[in-house]
DNA sequence: TATTGTTATACTCTATAACTATA
DNA sequence: TATAGTTATAGAGTATAACAATA
C-alpha cells in the first residue's frame, strides 16, 4: 500500500529496497524462496492497487477469472486450484454474486454441489480487470525483456503444478 | 509430477491441483502474477513445515538470517528489507530475543535505533534452520534442473530488487 | 519538529468445527 | 457414511495511530 516514495533521497530507484542495499549480498537476499515471496508482494500490491478502481482484489479477480473461463467450475474445484477453504469460497462468491458478476446454478449431476458462470456484467468486468492487470505486470515486470517473461512464466509453471 | 489421477481422498496435497487439471489452460493459469503466487505459497507451506522442527517460521528465520549477517541492522532496516511494519519488526525481534537467538544492542551513532545482531546460539539456529530450508528448496525446486533453477533466482533478482 | 522503537487497536486473511442437504 | 456448501468463530497476519526517548 505504502509505495509513494514520499520523502527518501534522490537515489530512491523505486525498487522497494531504498537505502539496505548493503544487504543484497546476503544469503538470505539468494534464496529462490525470498525472493519469489518478495515479487509475489510487490506484484500483488501493484495488482490490487490497479484493480480498486474496479472496486477488485487479486484474490477477487483470480475466482472471476475461472468464472469467466466457461469450464462452469464447481465451489470446490474453485477451491482447490485456488487454494482456498471451502469456507473463504462462500465468501468470495458471495461478493460476486452480490454484484452481479457470477452466477450459482445447482449441478444437475450432484444437486450438492453449485457451478459458478459469469454473467455478461461478470465477462464485460473481467475483461477490464485482465487489461488492468496486464498494464500492472507490465510494470513489475518492467526489467524483464519478453523472452526473459516467457522464460519465467515457463519456469513458474513447473514449480507451480 | 502432477498428472497422476490419483483417488486418494483430499487429505494431503502434493502438487496443490488433484483433479482440476481442467483449467490449466485457463487464461488465470498463464499469468506471471498468479503463478507467482502460487509458487510462493507452495514454497512458504513447505519451508514453514520444515522450520517447525526448530520452532521456527519463514518470516522469523528472514529476520534471523539478517541478524546473522553481521551487518548489524537497525529494526527500521529490517522492516524495509522485510517489508514489514516497524510494529511487526518489533514482535518479530521480542520473539527472537526471548529465544535466545538475537541481541539488542544500542546504536552508538543513533540512541534511538537499535541494532540487531545474532548471539552465537542464533548463529547454530539459522545454520540448521538454512540447511533445512535449503532441503526444502531443493523439493519445491524438483522439476528444476540446477541451470534453470539459478535462471529462475536471477530472473526474480530483477524483480524482487 | 522529525524519527526510532514501542504499545494498543482494528482490520483482513486464513484455518477449524459444526450444521444442512444431498449422495 | 461421506461430501458440498454454509455459518460461526478463532487465530494469524497486517495496518494505523499515539506515545516516549532521542535527534
Amino acid at each position: 500500500m505504502s509505495l509513494s516514495a514520499a520523502k527518501t533521497p534522490a537515489t530512491s530507484s523505486m525498487s522497494g529496497a531504498e537505502g539496505v542495499e548493503r544487504f543484497l549480498g546476503t544469503e538470505l537476499a539468494g534464496q529462490v524462496q525470498f525472493l519469489t515471496a518478495r515479487a509475489r508482494a510487490k506484484g500483488s500490491a501493484h495488482g490490487n492497487q490497479v484493480l480498486a478502481e474496479l472496486g477488485l482484489k487479486v484474490r477477487q479477480y483470480s475466482a472471476l477469472s475461472l468464472a469467466a473461463s466457461g469450464l462452469k467450475p464447481t465451489q470446490r474445484e474453485l477451491g482447490e486450484f485456488l487454494d482456498l477453504d471451502p469456507s473463504q469460497v462462500v465468501a468470495l462468491i458471495d461478493f460476486l454474486e452480490r454484484r452481479g458478476a457470477v452466477r450459482r446454478d445447482i449441478d444437475p449431476r450432484d444437486r450438492r454441489s453449485r457451478t459458478i458462470m459469469a454473467t455478461d456484467e461478470g465477462l464485460e468486468l473481467h475483461e477490464q480487470a485482465t487489461r488492468a492487470l496486464r498494464k500492472s505486470e507490465d510494470i513489475t515486470l518492467a526489467n524483464l525483456t519478453r523472452g526473459e517473461r516467457e522464460q519465467l512464466r515457463a519456469l513458474l509453471v513447473k514449480i507451480a503444478f
